[in-house]
DNA sequence: TGAAAAATGCAACTTCGGTTGCATTGTTTG
DNA sequence: CAAACAATGCAACCGAAGTTGCATTTTTCA
């Protein structure tokens, strides 16, 4: 359970508190869902009650996905939608089964052109979103596949770190693959590679370090 | 010269642009510059009035370069900071001759909690910024570099992608390399495929597109 | 204008990561 | 509980793209 005060959505005064509960429905969604096949995302914002919901990008050619977000408790999309109204080519699927909120988006757009406490949680969420693509995008550039995957296993165990916290646990290698833009026979070889050195141990969706410094070193001179 | 209407800044009522001139400081770089060493970015925002300004990322071990960004007339930064307030681990540097407005952050932010003519347009240009963003992440990780070297070609010749259009005019192949996530021996080999089978031509800094239909065909088949 | 610096061009080599194919183990559900 | 499905493991192959090194052309600026 992450602490109440890393969710964006518990950090607001009753009032917007009310206005949102006012409009709200309840949702949910079983593992391996797809959600929003039509124009849902330009109607609606959606908060995360519990669960895991990715979002994704897909390769026509090949097939080919990209996982661009996992969201879970507090987080809440679409944020672009909800700020420029057009619509995103973005696909969504559950990882976990879920719980969501669905707000309309034009009673979101009203919180956030008057209440002072939406936009004071807001705005940081925003910018924490736009940090996370940002280092997709510059990790898929600049990294390797094997120092992106350490990347992934050492932020996994940071409390701090909000998206990716406790993150990996029970997706299968080809979810992991999909979250640092590999394919799964490439995670695997990497993985197996560390547990042949000892560096982690694995017992069926759980990947256990042992040795948290040694992946440092890895990422560093590696 | 880009249409005055694609450009978020001078979308402002008079209030908010005379807010923002009271404020502000001109500023100018010169080609080749690196900016903002101390901490300029969490005590001023920016907007660009002429010139290209480029963010990037660094791999210091191997000193690979992604470019994030790359800012031109009206384009403003650095918004995650305006959001969220924390430093911002990122490195600019000019790509021309370029003009930049100066404004204390805080008057921006104030701007930001109480002018709806200023926040018609951020929030959409906000917008834009986060697709930017997550189409790099994504075509990183699901499109072949030659692919994205067509795509850059074609973006550039289309006026309605204010971010994309006439961006490569001037730049050199090692620039180009550094948009697209590789390096200047790869750009140079593609593009010299392109001009062994007549796409495109170039003579100095200048890459001229022959036949953008043949690019269309390369970039669904290949 | 001419020297220095930057950009482009060409070639050979290496390697990481993606591909294919199949066997084995784990998990789900009727 | 058993059958069907999903996930993991193992091996061999291939190719795009990154690396190194140097020659040539273009641009900059003293």
């Amino acid at each position: 359970m992450l602490p109440d005060t890393a969710v964006p959505f518990y950090n607001l005064d009753t009032k917007a508190h009310n206005e949102i509960t006012r409009f709200t429905q309840r949702l949910s969604v079983k593992k391996g869902e797809t959600l929003f096949s039509g124009d849902e995302l330009l109607r609606y914002f959606y908060i995360v009650i519990s669960g895991k919901i990715k979002t994704y990008q897909l390769n026509f050619d090949n097939g080919k996905e990209q996982t661009i977000f996992v969201y879970r408790e507090g987080d809440m999309f679409d944020t672009i939608v909800l700020l420029d109204g057009k619509p995103h080519d973005v696909m969504y699927e559950a990882l976990e089964d879920s719980e969501l909120l669905q707000l309309p988006i034009e009673e979101v757009r009203h919180l956030l052109r008057t209440n002072e406490s939406f936009n004071r949680m807001f705005f940081p969420y925003l910018a924490q979103q736009m940090r996370h693509v940002e280092e997709l995008a510059t990790d898929l550039s600049l990294y390797s596949t094997s120092e992106r995957l350490i990347k992934l296993l050492l932020q996994n165990l940071d409390p701090n770190n909000r998206l990716k916290y406790k993150l990996i646990q029970g997706l299968s290698n080809t979810e992991i693959a999909k979250l640092i833009g590999t394919v799964r026979h490439v995670v695997e070889r990497h993985l197996k590679a560390l547990k042949a050195d000892g560096t982690i141990a694995t017992k069926n969706k759980d990947i256990q370090i042992l040795d948290a410094n040694r992946l440092l070193e890895k990422i560093n001179l590696l």
